[in-house]
RNA sequence: GCGCCCGUAGCUCAGCGGAUAGAGCAGGGGACUUCUAAUCCCAAGGCCGCAGGUUCGAAUCCUGCCGGGCGCGCCA
């Protein structure tokens, strides 16, 4: 029995009770859940629900949480029922009920965690967008790792998903990109606020390569050979590093192309009918301040120039557009300005500033090598990159320790730490599970033990106390998966992941699963076997939602 | 000045209103004729920044303060 269809009991008992009673029933929650208490004293299984019903029926908590318990402890596989405290539901199963969940995942495969709880949703999701005028640096794979994690993590839990890289080629980045490669196909020194760096050279040296003839043309027209070649050769190298990282998007948009299709003045006349645009000393504002921003923002200038802001305003419009009903943009802490203004233009356009706009802000990236964080990388100068994190760490443990945190908080990741082949590493101390568990299914099969026929297996004799364990653990999957895409936290799949890494180990450690020397398979060794099997599914499945490998040996 | 984020064990961090606040590391003590000891076990370590408020119940929600990080443009 899995926790959600504990708690489905746990809900139809209390109807039942309400019913007897002549309660109001509408008081009673759509969907209610139990809990894993820390102490096992506390049961298997715990529930506050009379605890949060007794004010709105008038009823005293623990009187309420007796009738409940009565009626929860003549369901099919509940062993029993205690009061505690105020009002707690401590529910423990019975082995068998437990056991059978070990089946249940061997069964689900790669489908275990996975709901339709996010079903009818259509997300955006945008992230990473570092402008093509260098390499990926270090914050924009943060969210590289987490966007792309929270991607899967959508996806699973049933919503349809977008994922998109804005790609900006249409500002004034791009042309101090293009004089910077002029100046140093020249020989010249880096323009003032122009670009520095070890890659450029490659750059020029591959529009060259392409070009044989641009150093011959006039200044403008070099540049615009600079801009176009180098810009592209750019996003070449950023979308190979990506898929390299094993992240790729479903659409890589150009901010050119909103220019180029008149979306800018379409969202500018959108939002004018909607009454929030006035012209003051030449220049066109939008009315953010009606929305709670702390200044009106102009979307022209006075020269007539959009601002970067309006193609903001655009390129929303244009996801709205397309039919994501929820526009999500990661963005790093530098921008959390841009979070009132950009709630401001959806409410501008009409939109639930607080359905159809999230944006999501993560916090800064150390590489810290020796006790001291690099600032320094070979290519990109006083940027580390993508590459560098690579090089340092590999891509596993790189996505792993960046989806690990929270967003809000910055991270340090210690080079040395995270290449440690020991418990204190942690994606090695999970994906070691996933290795041992795939040795004990090559030793099984060496000595004939397999799980053999489902209808054989028999869950009642996995009642060992750290079995017990291992099979919450497992069973907790599908809520952690869901929970974290609701809260657009990944870092709660890698942490549970961990919990899950321990149990394994500790009933690893208490329950041998093979037959020793000339023992004979009983079937407590398949019943175990059924159980190593499916924590390598849950690790597995955990582990895919990170974009991190699940290992068959180490 | 204004805004966003953070403040939990010596260190790094979990903890979507529930019970006695949890992990890892560091430091102390144990378990290898191994199904991978790349692991496990035991002990120790806390005014959850401070003060109020809401609640049956607050590390969690609200307000104020203190401390730290980041930001503020007719830049992108």
């Amino acid at each position: 029995m899995t926790p959600a269809e504990l708690a489905e009991v746990v809900l139809s008992a209390a109807h039942a009770v309400f019913t007897e009673r002549g309660l109001d029933r509408s008081a009673l929650p759509e969907r209610t859940a139990v809990e894993r208490p820390r102490n096992p004293e506390h049961g298997d299984y715990a529930s506050t629900l009379a605890l949060q019903l007794s004010k709105k029926v008038g009823v005293p908590p623990r009187e309420l949480a007796a009738a409940l318990a009565e009626q929860l402890g003549r369901a099919a596989g509940v062993k029993s029922v205690e009061i505690a405290g105020p009002g707690f539901l401590n529910i423990r199963l019975d082995a068998a009920a437990a056991g059978q969940l070990a089946r249940s995942i061997v069964e689900a495969g790669p489908e275990y965690g996975r709901s339709d709880r996010l079903a009818g949703q259509s997300i955006n999701l945008e992230f990473v967008s570092a402008n093509p005028t260098g390499p990926v640096h270090i914050g924009g794979v943060r969210w590289a790792a987490v966007g792309d994690a929270l991607g899967r993590l959508l996806r699973a839990t049933g919503a349809r998903v977008g994922t998109e890289y804005y790609f900006n080629d249409a500002g004034s980045q791009i042309d101090r990109f293009a004089r910077s490669l002029l100046a140093a196909a020249r020989g010249e020194p880096t323009p003032e606020d122009g670009y520095a760096g070890a890659y450029l050279g490659e750059i020029v040296a591959a529009v060259q390569a392409r070009r044989p003839d641009v150093l011959t043309l006039d200044d403008a027209a070099a540049q615009e050979v600079f801009r176009v070649e180098g810009v592209a050769l750019m996003f070449d190298e950023i979308r190979s590093s990506l898929r390299d990282f094993g992240v790729e998007f479903d659409t890589y948009f150009n901010e050119k192309d909103l220019h180029d299709r008149g979306e800018l003045d379409l969202a500018l006349s959108r939002l004018r009918e909607q009454g929030h645009v006035f012209e003051t000393e030449g220049a066109t504002w939008l009315r953010t301040t009606e929305f709670g921003d702390d200044k009106d923002r102009v979307l022209r200038k006075s020269n007539g120039e959009w601002t970067y802001f309006a193609a903001d305003c655009a390129y929303y419009l244009d996801k709205r557009e397309r039919g994501f009903d929820r526009v999500v943009i990661m963005l790093g802490a530098d921008h959390h300005g841009y979070i009132g203004r950009m709630k401001a233009m959806a409410a501008c356009f009409g939109d639930d500033p607080e359905r159809n706009l999230e944006i999501l802000i993560g916090q800064l990236v150390n590489l810290v090598r020796d006790g001291a964080p690099m600032r320094m990388s070979k290519r990109a100068g006083t940027v580390v990159t993508l590459e560098d994190l690579v090089d340092a760490i590999g891509v596993d443990a790189a996505r792993y320790a960046l989806a690990r945190y929270s967003s809000d908080s910055p991270i340090d990741i210690d080079v040395e730490l995270w290449t440690r082949a020991t418990r204190d590493n942690p994606v090695y101390y999970v994906q070691y599970v996933a290795a041992r568990t795939a040795s004990v299914g090559r030793n099984a099969a060496e000595v004939g033990l397999t799980r053999g026929d489902a209808a054989a297996f028999r869950p009642e004799l996995l009642d060992h106390e750290k079995e017990n364990e291992l099979l919450k653990a497992l069973a907790e999957f599908p809520a952690v998966v869901s929970t974290a895409a609701e809260l657009r936290e990944p870092h709660r799949v890698a942490r549970y992941l961990e919990d899950l890494a321990g149990a394994y180990h500790r009933f690893y450690d208490n329950c041998r699963i093979l037959p020793r020397g000339d023992e004979e398979v009983t079937d407590l060794h398949r019943a175990r076997l059924w159980l190593n099997d499916a924590t390598r599914t849950v690790i597995a499945n955990g582990l895919n939602l990170l974009g991190v490998s699940a290992p068959e040996r180490m």
